[in-house]
DNA sequence: TCGATTTGACCCAGA
DNA sequence: TTCTGGGTCAAATCG
């Protein structure tokens, strides 16, 4: 059982040599082809949100180069399409810019248009190397599952000797980021493991499927889960497009439980958020910094001055993140608001054209924002016309008050953030979370390991209402 | 045999 | 009030 992850690949025509694989010849295949239509061409499997993301998973890294030398090297720092979030400060840079290098901020799509894609770092797609590149876009549907379908039997029989639980090409994906970094480890999962430490996702969490409807302007099916934890009532929806992978996912609700226990997780140490991810973070951050970077990360780059736990990292996982791209011109309403907790996103189908698969990942989780010292929970986040960039919402968690805060770049100039407060906060800024200063922790942290900009701070305005502050923070 | 999934039917909120 | 569509239920089916 010591076969590596490169054997498997290179048993399977894979040519890991081929340094294409990945990059950019998976750009051209998305965009160097006459596409008549984004949804004839399946978006490729996104690693899903509260996933720990694990970008080694894909990469490997040459001798003696750690990913932390990768993140911290210019290549990922410089680039200008990377920005902090606009409420914590992070560096969602490290998020794993994959097909951002200097030199290709700005992708190309088969229009030849530039666009400014944030989004498409997140595009770190398996299919690379496991699908063909041949059938990509073959048009042979039926022929393509069946390799894939075969293909991953082969893989599944070499790897973990466990049969296939989940559709094609969404293997070793979002949905199986779980078995992802048993791979990435080199650990082989033992047959012996039960079909239900299977079942659980990527978050974690254990869920069963209890309905699935086709919605209205959308080919993808949508899939409606519940966690299985007794009287847990947190569900999801998730949206696939018609090969399987997964275009959507929104969750609801919160948790109510701890995580289950893993052995299989413990042992792969992959998602591992007391160990590993506090360690190298590297994983983990991945995971919330995917997507745009303008968007809130929520990040766990303060892991090298502020010790998260698991519980922590949960609920910043499934904290709204919205991960995508966006015809921005052509936004409509998006997404509409069901409730002050309940933030509906629109699939990835439908009329509008959307290039990227989506993530909406929404929960009445808590979330402490420490970034103009008072503590917010996101409630929601939108896309509003006139703007691409997302607003983050916010709220105030301390009981009884009502303040809200909303948080956008400007569309004309990224590099300024308009937070708008609503509100009056009736208390006092609550005192900073652990022994120290957590946004100095953080701030040094950030600092001191990159060129990023200062995190986006707005004064703090024990009284305000209606202020928005416009701040051109970034250099 | 049992738990998970599938799928048609039903419920219900909003237009 | 009716219609529509998303969400859920639950019996059937599957593995």
């Amino acid at each position: 059982m010591g076969t590596s992850f490169t054997d498997l690949l290179s048993n399977s025509n894979i040519n890991m040599d081929d340094k294409n694989w990945g990059f950019s010849d998976y750009k051209t295949e998305r965009f160097g082809l006459e596409i008549p239509k984004f949804k004839s061409v399946s978006p490729p499997p996104i690693p899903i949100s509260p996933t720990p993301f694990t970008p080694s998973s894909y990469l490997s890294m040459p001798p003696g180069l750690s990913p932390t030398d990768f993140l911290n090297s210019s290549l990922f720092l410089s680039s200008p399409n990377i920005f902090t979030s606009p409420t914590t400060g992070s560096f969602p840079g490290q998020g794993f810019n994959w097909m951002t290098s200097s030199s290709e901020n700005q992708q190309t799509d088969q229009k030849g248009n530039e666009k400014s894609h944030p989004d498409f770092s997140f595009q770190t797609q398996a299919k690379p190397l496991f699908q063909s590149s041949s059938t990509m876009f073959s048009g042979q549907q039926e022929s393509l599952k069946k390799e894939e379908k075969q293909f991953e039997v082969s893989l599944d029989l070499k790897t973990t000797g466990m049969k296939s639980e989940y559709p094609p090409t969404q293997r070793f994906t979002s949905e199986m980021a779980s078995i992802k970094p048993n791979i990435q480890s080199f650990n082989i999962i033992q047959p012996s493991q039960s079909i239900r430490e299977q079942r659980r996702s990527e978050d974690g969490y254990n869920w069963r499927k209890y309905g699935q409807k086709q919605v209205k302007g959308s080919e993808n099916p949508r899939s409606y889960y519940k966690c299985t934890n007794p009287n847990c009532p947190m569900k999801k929806k998730v949206e696939r497009s018609l090969d399987g992978q997964i275009t959507e996912i929104v969750y609801k609700g919160s948790h109510n439980h701890p995580k289950p226990q893993s052995t299989r997780r413990s042992s792969s140490q992959a998602i591992q958020p007391s160990s590993s991810c506090t360690n190298s973070g590297i994983s983990d951050q991945s995971v919330v910094t995917l997507g745009n970077a303008a968007m809130e990360p929520l990040t766990m780059q303060d892991d090298s001055s502020v010790s998260i736990g698991e519980e922590d990292f949960d609920q910043r996982s499934q904290t709204s993140n919205s991960i995508g791209g966006y015809d921005d011109e052509n936004e409509p309403e998006a997404k509409r608001w069901k409730g002050e907790n309940e933030f509906e996103g629109y699939s990835a189908s439908g009329n509008r054209t959307v290039r990227e698969p989506r993530v909406v990942v929404q929960t009445t989780s808590e979330i402490d924002i420490l970034d103009d010292g008072y503590r917010w929970r996101k409630y929601g986040q939108k896309v509003v016309k006139g703007n691409p960039n997302p607003r983050s919402y916010y709220k105030c968690t301390f009981v009884g008050c009502s303040v809200r805060k909303h948080v956008e770049r400007a569309s004309q100039d990224l590099k300024a953030v308009i937070t708008t407060y609503e509100g009056k906060h009736n208390h006092d800024v609550p005192a900073a979370r652990g022994s120290g200063s957590y946004t100095t922790n953080r701030t040094s942290s950030v600092n001191n390991t990159t060129s990023a900009p200062m995190p986006i701070r707005p004064s703090a305005m024990p009284n305000y209402s209606n202020k928005t502050s416009f701040t051109n923070s970034l250099p």
